[in-house]
DNA sequence: ACAAAAGTGTTGGTGTTACACCCATGT
DNA sequence: ACATGGGTGTAACACCAACACTTTTGT
């Protein structure tokens, strides 16, 4: 094989690579951050668990794979899906070379009705989780790490959340999220300036204390939370 | 093909993609931030610009095969590199299946050598583009749009630099990228400040005025720059 | 009337921006 | 001595962090 190798080459002469994509999905239940894993069932790491991944398709986009796997294992459509970053390490697989890509995705845990027949799923809790197949460790500790960080600078937060929401919820998913307490009149300051956000109009009776106003996502509102430029 | 498929079968049963990398490498040329291109020679897109780029072996990692297709074209060997993103869109090549891995890297033109042999490759600046290959002007808008965020936050400018250098050139450096003047003091103090450069104990003695300071990167340094978070 | 949760402003501090002059060298 | 680029400090401003009480409802 010639070392200056392109692709001005016929594709089909070189040997190719499995290509998978795996998500990493989490979710909100009850008031902790979970991960949807699923257990293995055949060789290689049988009975350990996994993310949920399929094979890419030779006529799928690579989002539409992330969906189909997402939508297969957890019944849920219209989800927020990002690309987080391809892991290709030659011996990731013992079978043969499989490069994925990973995505992560956030889903309200109300949406989710349908799981996979024939398979063993659960929702694990990040601080419990089990010794996971492959490389998954390290792409869920990296899908975390980039959750946190969008968290902080983007509003992504809601999507976690049922389409309508008090600003007590989002408060509670962020500091779950982020492990630690949030100013409440900071973080209420914060998110309503950045107008990402609109009053339903109608407000959450339930259990003791005053009703909250219920809000919603503004569709039209760009997610991006006003950062600091470090050369403005 | 049942709907489920998962990892727990032979991957080998699937039909496989062409995987491969391609590199935006990113140079600073007379006062110019530029990319540099190979002029492709075989169908498709025969005559055409291409981001540099090569098929991944099946023994070796993606970042390998980004420094692989870097050096071939480049001669430079220690480079700043970074995953960018993987762009899979089924049709996007039109021989067959092709998912590319971009990355996009720095380096200091002053380090180019060797150029591959039998290929044409030139520098292209950024505002005079020809019209690319595939779609690998997304990918090169996509990799540009990424450069200048990343300015905005970490210290990466002077991977684009010698080893060795003045203050006023990283800050010309800065300027050409984000395309804007900057103000002398409050980057002098911001990129010191941040405790990412050292003092050579040399000085750049050359043409007219007061002769430089000349710094070094610290590589002991973390190069991520303070930034604001947004729920502290 | 009391318990429970929602809602609301102000102040001090910290970091950021804007801005102008002196210094060291070569010619 | 003058032209050229290097180097330095400060004051106004904007943003952020910390903090406590009132309001609305259910019981």
């Amino acid at each position: 094989m010639p070392d200056n190798l392109s692709e001005n080459y016929d594709p089909s002469l070189f040997e190719r690579p499995s290509v998978t994509v795996d998500v990493v999905i989490f979710s909100l239940v009850a008031d902790d951050l979970r991960v949807l894993l699923v257990k293995r069932e055949a060789p290689p790491f049988a009975g350990m668990w996994a993310l949920p991944g399929t094979f890419v398709r030779l006529d799928e986009s690579l989002g539409d794979t992330a969906v189909r796997a997402l939508t297969n294992k957890t019944g849920v459509r219209d989800v927020y899906t990002e690309q987080l970053y391809t892991f290709g390490r030659p011996d990731r697989d013992p079978r043969t070379r499989v490069i994925t890509v990973a995505y992560f995705a956030l889903i309200p845990y109300d949406s989710v009705v349908q799981q996979a027949e024939g398979e063993t799923t659960e929702w694990f809790s990040l601080s419990q989780l089990p010794d996971l197949a492959f490389d998954h460790a390290e792409i869920l500790a990296y899908a975390l790490t980039r959750l946190r960080y969008k968290l902080e600078y983007t509003a992504v937060g809601f999507q976690l959340l049922p389409d309508v929401f008090t600003l007590s919820e989002l408060q509670k998913a962020y500091e779950i999220i982020l492990d630690e307490k949030l100013d409440k009149r900071n973080f209420r300051r914060k998110i309503l300036t950045a107008d990402i956000l609109e009053e339903t109009g109608e407000k959450k009776k339930e259990g003791e204390g005053r009703p909250a106003k219920l809000y919603r996502y503004r569709k039209d509102a760009i997610a991006e939370v006003k950062t600091r430029r470090l050369f403005p």
